[in-house]
DNA sequence: ACGCCCACCTGGAGGC
DNA sequence: TGCCTCCAGGTGGGCG
């Protein structure tokens, strides 16, 4: 589920609820995440009111009002349930609700990750910039100083395939297997094609795609929000209609193609695209 | 430094 | 029904 335009949907839809809100209660049910949680999280968490909550590339920053921030990552398989008073109670625990934020309005959020790729770590204002997880990130795609000159310049010698560039977070950030692939798919570039011929006109088109197929995830997104932040709502759920992910073997989207859609294996991930459309 | 491979972990889907 | 294999939206460590 969570690439950047999902996790921005989970902020999007965490905001209303979380933000002049404080954590009354927090169970750590689960401590082995990838980054294990330490014993006393629980304790530096509860009591603290929520001031805002931002996003850097796929994780979200909770920032808490005795400056510290929380910073969450979804890894694969992560969500951000919300339920209120009533509904939480009616709704037992899942086995896979790690963790547990009760704020001081009846409301909770269940943190639910069944591979415990994801992981919560608790920093101080001070040190987040420079923090392990964010080091060598590469620019925001979303914002306006990124374009096909930067992304050109964040390719050059590289030769690994395009695609494989993209998914590597020190290229850009946010971008993960679907949209890596979509975004290829509606410049019209082939995803083996060697990273470092992207630039010129060319960059600029995959820029505008990848700006492209973002926005309109995240859009997609808040507009199905409203019906899922309710009760049990899961955050960040979503369906978008893909032109190439996970359609193997299905009719290119293009008018007049006539091709199928084709996967192949790069850098260990699925790559979906069409050979014709995508030079 | 770069690029590739794999492990991390659980669950769902599909084949037999 | 059950068992087996493959696959999954991410990341980072280790290796050549």
């Amino acid at each position: 589920m969570p690439e950047l335009p999902e996790v921005e949907t989970v902020r999007r839809g965490l905001m209303p609820r979380l933000v002049g809100r404080r954590v009354v209660r927090l169970q750590q049910r689960r401590l082995d995440l990838r980054v294990p949680l330490p014993a006393k999280f629980a304790s530096k968490v509860e009591g603290r009111g929520v001031t805002g909550i931002d996003r850097r590339a796929k994780y979200l920053l909770i920032r808490l009002d005795d400056g510290q921030t929380l910073i969450v990552h979804l890894g694969m398989s992560g969500r951000m349930t919300l339920y209120d008073a009533e509904t939480a109670v009616s709704h037992p625990l899942d086995r896979h609700d790690h963790v547990v934020f009760d704020m001081d309005d009846g409301w909770q959020v269940r943190f639910n990750d069944a591979r415990r790729f994801g992981l919560m770590v608790l920093v101080a204002d001070e040190v987040l910039a420079t923090h392990k997880l964010f080091k060598g990130m590469g620019p925001e795609p979303l914002d306006d100083a990124f374009d096909g000159n930067v992304l050109a310049a964040r390719l050059a010698g590289r030769k690994t395939p395009i695609k494989a560039a993209l998914l590597d977070q020190k290229t850009l950030v946010g971008v993960g297997n679907i949209y890596a692939c979509e975004a290829l798919f509606l410049a019209g570039i082939s995803p083996r094609r060697s990273a470092h011929t992207i630039k010129g006109e060319r960059a600029g088109r995959l820029v505008a795609a990848i700006k492209k197929v973002l926005l309109r995830s995240i859009e997609d997104g808040g507009s199905t929000l409203r019906d899922h932040v309710q009760p049990g709502g899961e955050l960040g759920y979503f369906q978008t209609r893909f032109n190439v992910y996970d359609r193997a073997g299905i009719a290119c989207p293009t008018r007049d193609c006539g091709q199928t859609v084709r996967r192949l294996v790069q850098a260990g991930r699925s790559t979906f695209y069409c050979a014709r459309c995508q030079r």
